[in-house]
DNA sequence: CTTGGAATGTCAACAAGGCTGACATATCCT
DNA sequence: AGGATATGTCAGCCTTGTTGACATTCCAAG
């Protein structure tokens, strides 16, 4: 179990000793909460929850996504999303227009009031990020990225490159 | 709200667009999936979840701690802790023993079946991680932990350097 | 034109894991 | 003796995930 990156290799890989891997482990952990701490914050006060907030930021990244996109972008039921849309869109956050071509599917946009809701929510959620950013520096930036980019299931990173190339 | 950072500033600060920060945070979201992927999954097979596994994690990393400490730790309340807890202890993969100084303390451990199950979980766990950290090289992996750290409310990081260097 | 399959919506039931509030017990400290 | 602390526990609630079943609408292939 312990430190077998060591075995017979170099001290260039004293990065993946089971020490330095648990200290990673922790860091996620103890990040992740900070992370969604804002968006909570707001979210408490309103009727909502970290769901809605997910949706309505891909809506907002997505506009005139379909539910099924929206489903696997989110990797949960389209029971689990549905319950959160239907209280977004009587709420008039989010618009779900028939699509034109293929009238089955529901192309989601967000109402001025719920891209109202997701600056909010952004803004929070940015203003945290910006200042670890900015305190780590460009450099710390690019391995975050890169590290986290190496750690997804390959669905998940085909969504985010997806994301990240196309919403350039 | 749109790219603060450029307005009157350098080029050395484009990493700061709120492009950029939000490439960050889908990142953050997707990589934390992947992040407990592995753990989830061997946990759906026995009766437990994701709270059994942060309280093994953390009882095998401060082996008698408190129930107090470990609440703070984890930011829930004890009603929430207590439940998993109790299961654990019952199924005989944790060790509750009264205080030696102060009485009213219980002071938690894993017993072999605890430490056994908590070995599974991490092992699954940082095979992930260092995947992740050898594809993206030492100083990646360093940047990755930086911003993390400044990622973290100011609670989370007290608990987390007091792991980081009380455990190194 | 019919039929199979895809996309969507919805109902019901359930589980995990958060939360609050209230209360009991044992222990420590002053 | 009495207040504070650490823990455990009961009851009830919420969010958000799950499965399973079923209806509707529509596209596309035969």
């Amino acid at each position: 179990m312990a430190d077998r990156a060591i075995g017979g290799n170099s001290q260039a890989l004293l990065f993946l000793t089971d020490e330095q891997l648990r200290k990673g482990i922790e860091a996620m952990f103890f990040a992740y909460r900070g992370f969604t701490a804002d968006p909570d914050r707001i979210l408490a006060d309103k009727e909502y929850g970290r769901a809605h907030h997910r949706a309505i930021h891909f809506i907002h990244r997505c506009p005139g996504t379909t539910v099924n996109n929206l489903l696997s972008i989110l990797g949960v039921t389209k029971q689990s999303l549905n319950r959160v849309l239907r209280t977004l869109i009587e709420d008039g956050l989010v618009e779900s227009r028939v699509g034109r071509q293929d009238k089955r599917e529901r192309h989601l946009h967000l109402t001025p009031a719920g891209a109202s809701m997701e600056r909010e929510l952004s803004d929070a959620q940015r203003d945290r990020m910006r200042a670890a950013y900015r305190s780590a520096g460009p450099v710390a930036v690019a391995g975050f990225r890169q590290v986290l980019e190496a750690m997804m299931d390959e669905d998940m990173r085909r969504h985010y490159l997806a994301l990240r190339d196309g919403g350039a």
